[in-house]
DNA sequence: TTTATTATTTGACAATTGTCAAGTGGATTT
DNA sequence: AAATCCACTTGACAATTGTCAAATAATAAA
């Protein structure tokens, strides 16, 4: 989350900041299978997941790649269309009725241009993303299509009964026939 | 490079900046083969490259993956543990005689706590890197083996004569024979 | 409950890539 | 120039995963 580590900030500054921020967060809701964001446009919001689930993908031969789940208290962004003012290669999309917050790529450069002592939490949230999307090309590099599933499993235990599994599958770099044979053999 | 987007930026402020980042950093020579960076232990320095090549890599059953190269004027760190000081899976080597700026770990965060205007460009930073590593998980997941090393030689046309094949046989995600026969069969 | 729809599994086979071993060619050393 | 070393290529075969089609299971609709 983009307030994750707030430790070293006092009280009065920390409540300024969430002020800061909450006037910039939109609350909306959205349906089952709803796009936050569609390929093709510059993606203009950053998207804070309340409750419910969300996946960013693209398609590569006509099949869709599952890119990133965003479960309850985590953000989603085609971040490279939504710094680099882009056209992106990727949809995001609800897969259950979800509660998002969305923040404009206007507000909060114009937030930060306003209040650049800000500049640091965004830091901050961009380090984590970073290391987060690190891991993620870590594991996809280290482990065994099987040893992914089970880290999905672990970290994840209940995206296998919110999300198809066909989803999982692309989104661990495999087909879902095969995700289906790895399963089986346990 | 740290600096790449400094046009809202004036004189004055560049200049201060420019001072600023320049007194925390420091140039060393290292020679070809030697270790920047080592496994198992925290990364306390982002490294500048300024003549010469490296490579970060790590080791899967006992083979050594090259997980990214770093040419003139672009930088390399484990940042994950760079950011989370934690140890790291990575070691950073240079693969030629190489010139580089190193920045400590905790002269730029001291620097960033004593001028929170200069969290912008860490934050501008980020924002590349983020990206860049973005563009290399899309690269891994939409193109074959083929189409990787074909943009390689297309975006780095002297790779090929300054790093050994099999580095760029793990970087591109195969084995240095399947890579030599995907060169011959053009 | 029955039907229709969608999700998941299974089978047979093809294609791709990895593995290990051997060979080639170029550069360096003595 | 011969010997040595190293990078790269090639061959034969095994293992893994993908593809396409069909079957089964699970879920939603009538």
């Amino acid at each position: 989350m983009i307030f994750e580590k707030l430790q070293d900030i006092n009280e009065p500054d920390l409540l300024e900041l969430l002020q800061a921020f909450q006037a910039i967060m939109k609350k909306e809701t959205f349906s089952k299978r709803q796009l936050l964001h569609e390929e093709g446009t510059v993606c203009d919001y950053l998207f804070l997941i309340q409750t419910g689930i969300a996946r960013s993908f693209y398609y590569k031969d006509g099949k869709e790649i599952t890119a990133h789940f965003a479960v309850e208290n985590t953000s989603i962004t085609a971040i490279d269309s939504f710094v680099q003012r882009k056209k992106s290669r990727y949809n995001i999309e609800v897969l259950e009725d979800s509660e998002v917050i969305s923040i404009s790529h206007q507000d909060l450069y114009t937030l930060l241009e306003e209040k650049p002592q800000y500049e640091k939490y965004v830091r901050m949230f961009l380090e984590q993303i970073y290391v987060d999307l690190a891991e993620r090309i870590e594991d996809l590099l280290f482990h065994t299509a099987k040893e992914r599933y089970d880290k999905i499993i672990e970290n994840t235990p209940d995206l296998l009964q919110r999300v198809q599994l066909k989803h999982i599958a692309s989104f661990i770099g495999i087909t879902q026939e095969t995700l289906s044979r790895i399963r089986t053999q346990v």
